[in-house]
DNA sequence: TACGTTTTGTTTAGTCCTGAACTAAGGGGA
DNA sequence: TCCCCTTAGTTCAGGACTAAACAAAACGTA
């Protein structure tokens, strides 16, 4: 019989898992490196986790002039998550494997004002989940855009959706009998991309999203800051115009004012680009047409927005600025105003801070909330609370299970 | 004999002195449930430090309800550290006990540009360390505007300082055979509120010192936050005004650059409000007799400061923004354009953070300084590296050879 | 083919720390 | 007064983890 894991090992047994399935197969030796933990431990731990049938043996490697390594890998079917991300009209759902790989995915429509909101999104995810598979669901991930109070209790602030103090993680806790990690979307990316992205070789870096909003997440010493109260990366309200236009966050001259998908496709309309009903993919086609009133506009908020992350630059050092969202659709029109601006807005000894622009899905920020599931071993105890010690425990027991 | 202390041990028993040292007299259980560590090894712990002679027990308090608590403290005599705040054109100096108060502080003339500044440097404090005392000296803090890579080896950035790759803190450690750190100044001044100040019941916050130059650094979840490469903080170079004038750092518009004492200066000269030789002080009596164009452009200087400290607020989340510096001598100005500014910038959910000016006094830069030795027990083997190690080898050392 | 080198993985003795049970020492209510 | 309750502090068995020595399995060289 396995070990009868306590919170601590299991915390430890966990990141084995969590660095197997972000950086793929790995050597006991790697792994014990990678975890700054000991060959020994390492040992005991992957004897634990073999038993469990959490992890297998692969084939060896090829010597380096050594005894050769013997692999070791995730067993595929030992758990998959679901990330959901709330829009005001739609929800988008995933279903990953524990490699962070999408194997499902679906959007459906949603009303966040409605008075049943939290019974239908409940039983859209319930819809999504649908028959018990074989691979056990460790658990569900949810983005927002707000404020989320602790990813445990996940009570959200969100003006774009309009909710306030919504008890969000609870409800889907109770309702669902499963556990429930509620995150601010962009902190859900910041967490996803740290797992499985550019982040995964940075310590210190940025992540931004462009889109109807603006929004970034920080990421420091390898975690994700979330300010008092989670709401650390709210930089789509930075003043960045003094009497600038109204924002509907009711002040004067915010960079989501200046540069937000509503304000660009507001822009097109004022200086005839666009038709009153067109929206940002017409203002987008006009600038790939060519249409420099178009460009200009982009070029106008990628110049306002190269300034305000060189703040950001200044404030917070990164080693790299990630940039995200949907609105890099249009990044080529962005970029010409935006580089010039960044650059020029830098102190001589950071102006060679790279800027990675990443390809955008829709079903990208529910991957990212998925992250979060998946995620939870990383945060030895940490924000995941309670509810990341379930997951844990959700993914061990299934094992243990078919063992004793 | 008392137990041969490990490299982790270590740790955890600096610990206990640098809690008792910053936040005064406290129990066993008190330390413990601080700590984050169980009662059990805390009776381990302070049996060991009473022995070595670094603490002792004080009188016992009044009982809440059960069993009364006999307090610890601090065995003042235990350590000693000094601070030195470097200037382009002086030194500050201060000794402080191993509670942070001063018990000496000097001030003496510095060139940042001499040829042999780095044994000026070394000459000075060896100075001001003057004979051996019965406390032993722990370490040397070094604060310095600028980038430091990190407070190990102390390799210096300083635009301000006209310094290059300048390897003070090797320099120093050599010259003086003591333990050295050296940080940002700012950042040194967030370690001293987090130690001794305001920061001590806040895990997230803000320092933003005004004077010559504007600075910040930036506290999450307790610890300091330094960037990739030690840079985090330099909100004097955030774009703010864009087009506006020039910046010694080569932009344009810079909040330093709108806010530095420079600036308030020239503008006072400009406007006709102090006269050509007159500096900050001259602005500021002005404004305290009321002339309408000084206030105003104190008022001015609090607008910009409080849109830009409000997008700092967006970005960090931070639960209270502490101001210092040699400008809150004439905050009472600066708050008439700071405070409308800085609230109505704020998202409503924010409005409420709180705004904490302290007041200044010269050596307060080196008592930051000095807190950076009276620290380093706190990160655990982490930012001090080699040099942390060294001075809680120094308190350990003494007083484990009054016992054998 | 024998032998040192290098890297992987395991075993073993021992340290750090915790949880749980316990003692110590007070307060307050019937 | 006696008994329970609460809080402080200690003791002790046991688990997590490490360092160090060791075994295993390749490669390179003569």
């Amino acid at each position: 019989m396995a070990i009868r894991p306590t919170a601590r090992t299991d915390v430890t047994r966990s990141a084995v898992l969590a660095h197997l399935g972000a950086h793929g197969p790995a050597s006991r030796a790697d792994l014990a490196r990678n975890l700054s933990v000991s060959p020994a431990l390492m040992t005991q731990l992957t004897k634990d986790l073999l038993g469990d049938g959490l992890i297998r043996e692969l084939a060896e490697t090829r010597s380096q002039g050594g005894r050769p390594a013997r692999m070791l890998g995730l067993v595929q079917s030992a758990g998959r998550a679901v990330g959901v991300k709330v829009a005001a009209d739609h929800l988008a759902l995933v279903e990953v494997g524990i490699d962070g790989a999408v194997s499902r995915a679906e959007s459906v429509a949603f009303d966040a004002s409605s008075a049943t909101m939290l019974s239908d999104l409940a039983a859209s995810i319930r819809a999504f989940i649908g028959s018990r598979s074989a691979t056990p669901l460790l658990g569900i991930g949810v983005g927002v855009p707000g404020d989320v109070d602790r990813q445990g209790t996940g009570v959200v602030h969100s003006a774009q959706l309009g909710w306030q103090n919504t008890p969000l993680g609870d409800v889907l806790r109770r309702e669902l009998g499963l556990p429930v990690l509620v995150e601010n979307n962009v902190t859900a990316l910041a967490i996803a991309e740290r797992l499985h992205g550019v982040g995964r070789q940075h310590e210190n870096f940025l992540v931004v999203t462009i889109g109807t909003g603006v929004g970034a997440a920080i990421v420091v010493d390898g975690s994700v800051v979330r300010g008092a109260r989670g709401g650390a990366g709210e930089i789509g309200h930075l003043p960045v115009v003094d009497g600038g236009p109204r924002c509907r966050c009711g002040n004067a001259g915010c960079l989501e004012a200046m540069v937000g998908e509503d304000a660009l496709v507001a822009r097109g309309r004022e200086r005839g680009v666009i038709g009153g009903a067109d929206g940002i993919e017409q203002l987008r086609d006009a600038a790939d047409r060519g249409d420099s009133a178009a460009t200009a506009i982009f070029g106008e908020a990628g110049h306002t927005l190269g300034r305000a992350l060189a703040g950001l630059v200044h404030t917070l050092d990164p080693e790299i600025v990630i940039v995200l969202g949907e609105g890099t659709a249009a990044w080529q029109h962005w970029s010409f105003g935006f580089e010039p601006a960044f650059r020029a807005s830098l102190m001589p000894s950071r102006r060679g801070v790279p800027v990675a622009v990443e390809t955008w899905q829709d079903e990208s920020w529910a991957q990212g909330a998925a992250a979060l599931v998946i995620s939870t071993p990383f945060d030895a105890e940490g924000v995941a609370g309670e509810q990341g010690t379930e997951v844990r425990r959700r993914l061990v027991e299934q094992a243990g299970g078919s063992d004793s």
